[in-house]
DNA sequence: TCAATACTTAACCATATGGTTAAATATAAT
DNA sequence: ATTATATTTAACCATATGGTTAAGTATTGA
């Protein structure tokens, strides 16, 4: 349980992993169109990938040659539970929350 | 913001660390203190509340020769806002909750 | 004043992390 | 059959992480 969820606090604790997941909130998408819209090489993202994998945030799901990732809706719960049971989870101030997705939809349009 | 999300999600992928945010839940304590249930220097312990100080997790305030911990109530929030706008943050099952807390308290009875 | 207490800092170590480039693999297209 | 595409694996590198022991610094108590 513990080493679970060092893994999956772990696997959040890089920016560039949230932005993937993020991105997978919208669709499915090939590693190659993942990598798409970061300044690094395609094997950094190939690992960044097989970390989120192993932390159960994503699966991957080979087809022919293009390997598609897609989210694992249940993959942040041990976190989440972690977070409600520390109990200073409160709900955050709107504005906060609504900047924030704001921000995701623009991440998005980037690609 | 993103780095601040690195600190604070890198801060909560130790176990030790995580331990020991639940111990402060009950109540401010002093480093030796804070130390005495793990199997570890103190030293040790010190270098981690420095990381839940930097990530802003906990304060720590020295009176005479003792350094005095306490959590930081809003320091998870930014944490509980990326999770929460990342969407896919049910309230989980309750009795994962129920049995996750229970373990909570034994962990403080063990002390 | 001297010793004990409560730490922190320094120096070190092994392993992990996050990146790179080059080579290998498998599939699809020509 | 050859080439292009999609990706992974291997080898490497610099820095970060999480631990150690030993030494240093205040503060308190005797």
């Amino acid at each position: 349980m513990q080493a679970k969820l060092n893994e999956l606090f772990s696997a959040l604790s890089d920016a560039t992993r949230r932005e993937i997941l993020i991105m997978l909130l919208e669709d499915d998408m090939a590693v190659t169109d993942v990598a798409h819209p970061f300044d690094m090489s395609l094997p950094a993202i190939s690992k960044h990938l097989t970390i989120l994998s192993n932390a159960g945030l994503i699966t991957q799901e080979r087809r022919g040659r293009v390997n598609w990732c897609k989210l694992e809706p249940d993959g942040i719960r041990d976190a989440s539970v972690w977070m409600l049971s520390f109990g200073q989870f409160d709900i955050p101030d709107i504005e906060d929350l609504e900047r924030l997705i704001e921000s995701h939809i623009d991440l998005t349009k980037k690609n």
